[in-house]
RNA sequence: AGGGGUGUAGCCAAGCGGUAAGGCACGGGACUUUGACUCCCGCACUCGUAAGUUCAAAUCUUGCCACCCCUGCCA
C-alpha cells in the first residue's frame, strides 16, 4: 500500500485502516461479508455490504463472500441463491465465494491444537448445568468439575464427539478460558456442540459443529480478512476474537472493528419477524414488495442504486440510531428524477368533454420521455373530445392558491392544449362527475399560442385509447405495540387502486400481476415517493429503458 | 465483582485544543408545459450534565445522568 496516499478516510472504520496502514500491517485490504444463510437480505444488510464493499473499491483491495454456515439446523441454500442474487443486483462483485463449512477440517485441527495447549477441554455437563454455573452478571461462575480432565482424555473424548460415539447434547468442547470474568463470553464459552442433522452444504459429513465464537476468527484468519466488520453487539465477543486467534497460532491477524446496524423508523428489518410474516403469509414471501428485504426492494421498484446512494448518505457510526426513512425516499426519488421515464397515470378518473373538439376526432400527442434529456426519445399519445383528469385536479369552489382546473378557470393539458373550464355535472352529493371545458385554439405545445402562461400544467389521459390497470401501492407494514401485525395506511400513500387509467403507451401487455407494474420500473411518484404534492403526475421509468 | 459501548439540531452525521461540515426534514423566495425538479436564502452563540485544566474545550481531566449490548450447545 502507498503509505504516502492514502484515501481520505470518511468514517471512523476507515481511519483504523488507515491507521494500519500507515503501521505497515498490510500490502492489501481484505474485507468480507459474512451472511448465515438462513434468511433473505434486507436493507440493514445494504449497509454491511456497502461498507465492506466499499472499503474494497476505496483501497483497491478484496472482498469475500463467505456463508457463515456452522448451524445446519437454521439455513438452507434457499438462501444461498438468494443471498447471491441480493448482491449482484445491488451491484457488488465478490472476488471470492467460500462456505465457513469448507472450513470444518481446518477448524477441527486448530481445536486439537487448543486441547494440546491446554486451552480446551470436553465437558459432559448438560446444557442446563452449564447455563446454571455459568454466574450471573455480578456473581462469576463456577468450574465444571470436567475442567482439569487430562490433555489424553480430551483429545480422546474430542474425537469420538466427531466419530459419533455420542447423542446429541450429550458433550460439548470448551475453550478454557475464566469462569471469573466480567465478560461472559470468557466463561468457557462452548466452541463445539454435537449436532446431527444434514448440513446444506457439507452434508452428514460432521457430526460436530463449531459454535460462531470459535469459528469465525478461523474463518476470517484462513481467508487472510485484514478488517472484519461487524455489528455492535459482537463488541463484548471481541477480547474472545483476539484470544482464538491468538491462541490458534494465526499471524497476521484480522481486527475486528464493530459498526452500528441500521434501524429505520417504520420499517421492520428484523429477521425473526420478516420470517414470520413470511411464514404466516402476511405477506406472499420474502419478496413482497411491502417487505424492505433486498428482492423485495426490486420487486417494488427500487432502483439498486438508490440503495446503494442511502447507504453512503446515512453514514457509519457507533451510536445505535433509527433513520428516517424519508431519508431512503429521497434517495429513490433522486434516481427516479434522474433516470425515470414520464408517463401519465390518471388514478382517480373524472372525465373531461372537449367541447369544440369534433365527435370522433383524434389527434396525436408526442411527449418527451424525460424533460431534461430529449436524447431519451419520446413517446405518442392520442387526445380525442374525451379526456380523464385527476379528481382532486378540478375544484368547484377551489380554496386559495388552487391553481388547477376550476370554473371559468384554465390549464394547461401536459404536451396539449391549453383548456378553459365551461361548467361542470355534479352528483347528488355535489361531487363533480364530468367538466365540460373547451379548448383554446394553437395552444398546442408546438403550435401558435403554446407559449401561453397559465398557472397549471395537469396530466390527463384519453378517454377513448387507455388501459386500464390495476394499481397495487402498499404501504409499510408496521408492528404494532404487542409485536402483533398490522397495515397502516402511509398519509401520502394510496393502498389499493382499483382501476387506475393510464395512457397507452405505458404498459406493455395484459393482464397485470398485481405487482407487474412496480417491477416494470414505474413510480407513481404522487403516491409511493412524493413528497407532498398533491398533484403530480406519474414519474414512471423502465427498468432497464435510459440509460444513463 | 459486573463488564462493554454511546450521547453534536426533529432524523442521520462530520469534527480529534483555535472558536460547530454535509445530508434528510422544515420555512421563505426565484424558475417551471404539473405546485415536481432545479436554483437561491434561512434553520445549534452551542455539542447529555456539573465542575476542573488552558490565552483558548464539542475536543483534555474528574464526577454525575441517560440510553444500548452481554448470563444460546444461535449468529
Amino acid at each position: 500500500m502507498d503509505k504516502t496516499n492514502l484515501p481520505e478516510p470518511s468514517n471512523f472504520i476507515e481511519s483504523f485502516i488507515n491507521e494500519d496502514i500507515l503501521a505497515g500491517k498490510h500490502d492489501e485490504i481484505v474485507t468480507r461479508f459474512p451472511p448465515e444463510p438462513n434468511g433473505y437480505l434486507h436493507i440493514g444488510h445494504a449497509k454491511a455490504i456497502c461498507i465492506n464493499f466499499g472499503i474494497k473499491a476505496k483501497y483497491g483491495g478484496r472482498c469475500n463472500l463467505r456463508f457463515d454456515d456452522t448451524n445446519p439446523v437454521k439455513e438452507d441454500n434457499e438462501y444461498v441463491d438468494s443471498i447471491q442474487e441480493d448482491i449482484k443486483w445491488l451491484g457488488f462483485t465478490w472476488d471470492n465465494l467460500y462456505y465457513a463449512s469448507d472450513y470444518f477440517g481446518e477448524m477441527y485441527e486448530r481445536a486439537v491444537l487448543l486441547i494440546k495447549k491446554g486451552l480446551a477441554y470436553v465437558c459432559d455437563l448438560p446444557a442446563e448445568e452449564i447455563k446454571n454455573t455459568r454466574g450471573s452478571l455480578t456473581v462469576p461462575g463456577v468450574s465444571s468439575p470436567y475442567r482439569n480432565r487430562s490433555m489424553a482424555e480430551n483429545l480422546d473424548l474430542f474425537k469420538r464427539m466427531r466419530d459419533g460415539e455420542f447423542a446429541d447434547g450429550e458433550k460439548v468442547l470448551r475453550a478454557k478460558i475464566d469462569m471469573a470474568a466480567p465478560n461472559m463470553n470468557m466463561r468457557d464459552p462452548v466452541i463445539y456442540r454435537i449436532l446431527r442433522a444434514v448440513h446444506p452444504h457439507v452434508g452428514n459429513k460432521w457430526l460436530i459443529y463449531p459454535m460462531y465464537d470459535f469459528a469465525h476468527p478461523i474463518e476470517d484468519a484462513v481467508e487472510g480478512i485484514t478488517h472484519s466488520l461487524c455489528s455492535l453487539e459482537f463488541e463484548d465477543h471481541r477480547p474472545l476474537y483476539d484470544w482464538f486467534t491468538e491462541n490458534c497460532g494465526y499471524d497476521p491477524k484480522p481486527r475486528q472493528i464493530e459498526f452500528a446496524r441500521l434501524n429505520i423508523n417504520r420499517t421492520i428489518m428484523s429477521k425473526r419477524f420478516l420470517k414470520r410474516l413470511v411464514d404466516e403469509k402476511v405477506v406472499d414471501g420474502w419478496n413482497d414488495p411491502r417487505l424492505h428485504t433486498i428482492s423485495g426492494m426490486r420487486e417494488r421498484g427500487y432502483p439498486a442504486v438508490a440503495i446503494r446512494d442511502f447507504c453512503g448518505k446515512i453514514g457509519v457510526a457507533k451510536a445505535v440510531s433509527e433513520v428516517d426513512i424519508q431519508m431512503l425516499e429521497h434517495c429513490v426519488r433522486d434516481d427516479l428524477n434522474a433516470n425515470a421515464f414520464r408517463r401519465m397515470v390518471v388514478t382517480k378518473p373524472l372525465k373531461v368533454i372537449i367541447e369544440n373538439f369534433p365527435d370522433g376526432a383524434s389527434e396525436k400527442v408526442t411527449i418527451l420521455n424525460h424533460p431534461d434529456k430529449p436524447e431519451a426519445g419520446s413517446h405518442t399519445v392520442t387526445f380525442s373530445k374525451e379526456i380523464f383528469i385527476e379528481e382532486e385536479d378540478f375544484e368547484l369552489n377551489p380554496p386559495p392558491k388552487f391553481f388547477r382546473l376550476r370554473p371559468d378557470g384554465t390549464v394547461r393539458l401536459k404536451g396539449s392544449y391549453v383548456i378553459k373550464c365551461t361548467g361542470a355535472e355534479t352528483d347528488k352529493d355535489g361531487k363533480p362527475v364530468l367538466v365540460r371545458a373547451e379548448l383554446i385554439s394553437d395552444s398546442k405545445s408546438g403550435g401558435e399560442n403554446a407559449g401561453m402562461k397559465v398557472k397549471s400544467t395537469i396530466h390527463w389521459v384519453d378517454a377513448k385509447n387507455f388501459s386500464d390497470v390495476r394499481l397495487y401501492m402498499y404501504d409499510y407494514l408496521l408492528l404494532d405495540g404487542n409485536g402483533d401485525f398490522m397495515d397502516r395506511i402511509n398519509p401520502h400513500s394510496l393502498v389499493i387502486l382499483e382501476h387506475a387509467k393510464a395512457d397507452k403507451g405505458l404498459l406493455k401487455s395484459k393482464p397485470y400481476d398485481k405487482y407487474q407494474f412496480m417491477r416494470e420500473g414505474y413510480f407513481c411518484a404522487r403516491s409511493d415517493f412524493s413528497k407532498k404534492n398533491p398533484a403530480f403526475n406519474l414519474i414512471a421509468g423502465l427498468k432497464d429503458g435510459f440509460k444513463k
